[in-house]
DNA sequence: CCTTGAGTTGAAGTGCACTTCAACTCAGAG
DNA sequence: CTCTGAGTTGAAGTGCACTTCAACTCAAGG
């Protein structure tokens, strides 16, 4: 009844490449059995990890805390449906804040840069306030500094 | 009237590192006028274009699509009101579609993972449809493939 | 004039998330 | 038994967006 999975076919229905998978194995993120000859079997279980995995990626999470996520499930068990719900609620409200600020950038760029004021006076994408008072004069992006941000923005969801 | 300003100056008021507006150079999306001295010398429009570039970032725009989006303006002058208003409505449906992705993932967190049945049946997570049909049967995620997505995804506004 | 902070360069390094490679073995069909 | 496609490994490579470094020069105040 374990119903075992090869690489190739836990990477069919992941959408996740072999070579990725190996990488979550080394990063702890999955786990597999071995054959006889030493080939990976997954158990079901893993796929549901791995979905875990690829949505959080998309919800802009990193691996080493997608991993941490993993570690605080049941190890003697199969999780169950309530602690993928504990793990998936844990990351919604990143979600909230991600899909906020990407709506206020969207409101932005209609009333602001479409405007053309872009990083001028009176723009909410300049600092609206004095948080930034006291390091000179002129207007400022309210855009977190390189040390607040891990800055690398490629393409995602 | 020119009123340059230093590396230093440009940074502050942009919040980018002087590291990466020497980087942004040399990939040609910002210029710089040279003191006697050699030293960086930016016009304030300048200015505008790193906080272009800043907020395209944000939106998910690669610094390659952002040079190609700066290179549509004009050379001759100094770019109008106008001009950022047509790239910055260029973001615009991206901008959308990422906020529709993230946002249908925020329902399905709640509907689906929350319930815990990731990646079974009958989940919209899964293929609804029948695009992937031949290959196979088994529930799949409807994350883009590797081959259609660069997959990396850090924390991002 | 001296000092100090800000600026200059090219080359190399970083972090993440993988992918690719070469050289090899395994598993299942015929 | 043979063939082929799928799997194995560690090491190295990739792509993006920068940062860091060493060694140096410049600019401005005292």
């Amino acid at each position: 009844m374990p119903d075992l999975l090869t690489i190739g076919e836990l990477s069919a229905r992941s959408g996740a490449a072999p070579s990725a998978l190996r990488y979550y194995e080394r990063l702890g993120l999955i786990r597999a059995d071995r054959t006889g000859g030493n080939q990976r079997r997954y158990a079901r279980a893993e796929l549901r990890r791995v979905a875990f995995i690829r949505i959080s990626q998309q919800v802009g999470v990193s691996l080493d805390e997608i991993r941490e996520a993993l570690d605080s499930l049941p190890e003697a068990r199969t999780p169950s449906p309530q602690d993928w719900a504990r793990l998936s609620a844990s990351w919604r409200s990143r979600l909230d804040e991600r899909i906020r600020l990407l709506s206020r950038l969207r409101d932005d760029l209609d009333g602001c840069i479409g405007c053309g004021c872009l990083s001028l006076q009176r723009c909410t994408l300049n600092n609206p306030g004095d948080t930034l008072a006291g390091e000179g004069p002129g207007a400022r992006l309210v855009l977190p500094r390189p040390t607040d941000a891990p800055t690398p923005a490629r393409s995602l969801g």
